[in-house]
DNA sequence: TTACTCAAGTAAACGGCGTAAACTCATTAC
DNA sequence: GTAATGAGTTTACGCCGTTTACTTGAGTAA
């Protein structure tokens, strides 16, 4: 499921070539995030450094400043275009699960298979992602980097998470629509929290249940617990190999959703 | 639930007062750690500096090295120490849940809405003293020091993180002892799995079945999953308070154990 | 009492970091 | 032809972890 998409070396730089740039041409956001990225791929996050990048690009660091307002700023462009790579790459691989054009007439449970393929496919695929892009991962699921108590802004980063959310949520959609499951009911659900997901949804534009709703956070929760564990060695002090723990919870998080036990990898 | 463990300025130093120690005492390894963890609540993780510790305590960072192997080694004792404070905290928030002793002869219900107290308890208890303690919750369970990559060694801090489980685990344990529950049988998981789970079972000395550590690890992830996103503010894309959505994961954690839905907070 | 040892530091330095201010210089606009 | 501007550079400041070499005072053996 590695595609086109995801980060290779100097993208962008138009057959210059090599991590020494001319001073014939001016440098771009674009040409900077690649380079950023880069090293963060090569290093680990605290091998991006301005003056890193810079000394990558051929320039020095204070340059950097006609570009982004700080360092900060920066990595947040990073992570914006990560949460936008990721994305695409689980959409492509929901694709790449359930290859054949629909055939109208399909029986419904055939339907309910496809859905079901496909939902395990983006958790897996998040999950391979993640354990193949530690560094990018941790960028965006780990500590955020404003610190723990601000409240976040709108800012790039934000902007292109609530996209990535909305690639699981389109897929999540589609199975409710397709195939409805059981869902707490708004009576079961507390006041205050009703709220909360009645907005979350109204902003989605989407016409679900508050429950469905919550049960979509609900699998988001899971899936995230398990697969931040794993990344990031929290699992190691009782699991050597957490893959098929990950198994396992694909079918708690299926069930959740109405679907039987998924199929094998 | 707050109790003495936490965190106090300045503990441990015996009366000197202030911040600046005079030079008639060697400074001691618990000194320096309570230290650190002051600038650490105070300040946030980068405020941590050798040089900003030892400033604190009235010396040079380079000295700091006749008790640290390096900043990385500091660190990881401090988080020892947290974990060990963490799993106090949580052990008393457990005791302070069931306050009058055990009467012989107690109805098995009666045994059983008590440990659903305890096992509530433990879990809100978890999540508050992450959300007091960001920070510290954020240096325990975020991203891990030694980068993502290499293998845990054995560690203080690992030490530690393994006697925290045991809080969890021992309820967990007394739960499945009192009043089991379904569990998955050792037919439906994977073999790989299974020698995974035994291992961990026997390391610590436990003689329940396999499924039953499974249905822990799934508890873990559970919680773990909801806190994180919580603390790291990962939630906010969807929910602006998660408190509600925090309860209602306690009803589905609360339904792996077989127990019902947990009374209101 | 004196000499020796040694623990517990300090001082200075190295290279790296984010960032600010001032300056350079080629390209463009008029 | 000249002024303005974009895209940098130089220099500097104050942080950081870490290393090396030096100091100092307490304890100890003779």
């Amino acid at each position: 499921m590695t595609q086109s998409v995801e980060v290779t070396g100097n993208a962008g730089s138009g057959g210059l070539g090599g991590s020494r740039r001319d001073r014939l041409r001016a440098a771009t956001i674009e040409e900077i995030i690649a380079t950023a990225r880069r090293l963060l791929v090569a290093s680990g996050p605290e091998a991006v450094s301005l003056r890193a990048i810079a000394r990558e690009m051929g320039m020095t660091a204070p340059g950097l400043y006609r570009y982004f307002g700080s360092h900060e700023d920066l990595i947040r462009h990073v992570i914006a275009g990560i949460f936008t790579e990721l994305g695409a790459d689980i959409h492509q691989a929901i694709g790449a699960a359930v290859p054949a054009h629909p055939v109208s007439g399909e029986s419904e449970d055939f339907i309910r298979v496809k859905l079901t393929t496909k939902m395990v496919a983006a958790c897996r695929e998040f999950r391979r992602w993640a354990l193949n892009h530690k560094a990018e991962f941790a960028l965006l699921f780990g500590v955020p980097l404003p610190g723990l108590d601000d409240r976040q802004r709108h800012d790039v980063a934000q902007e292109c998470a609530l996209a990535f959310a909305g690639t699981f949520f389109a897929l999540f959609a589609e199975l409710w629509q397709v195939a409805p499951f059981a869902v707490p009911a708004a009576g079961e659900i507390d006041s205050g929290l009703l709220d909360q997901l009645t907005r979350y949804r109204d902003g989605l534009g989407s016409d679900m249940p508050a429950g469905a709703m919550l049960t979509f956070l609900r699998c988001w929760t899971l899936l995230y617990g398990a697969v931040s564990m794993e990344v990031f060695g929290h699992m190691s002090f009782a699991l050597e190999d957490p893959a098929p723990m990950f198994e396992f919870m694909l079918s708690d998080l299926a069930s959740m959703v109405g679907l039987g036990y998924p199929p094998g990898p």
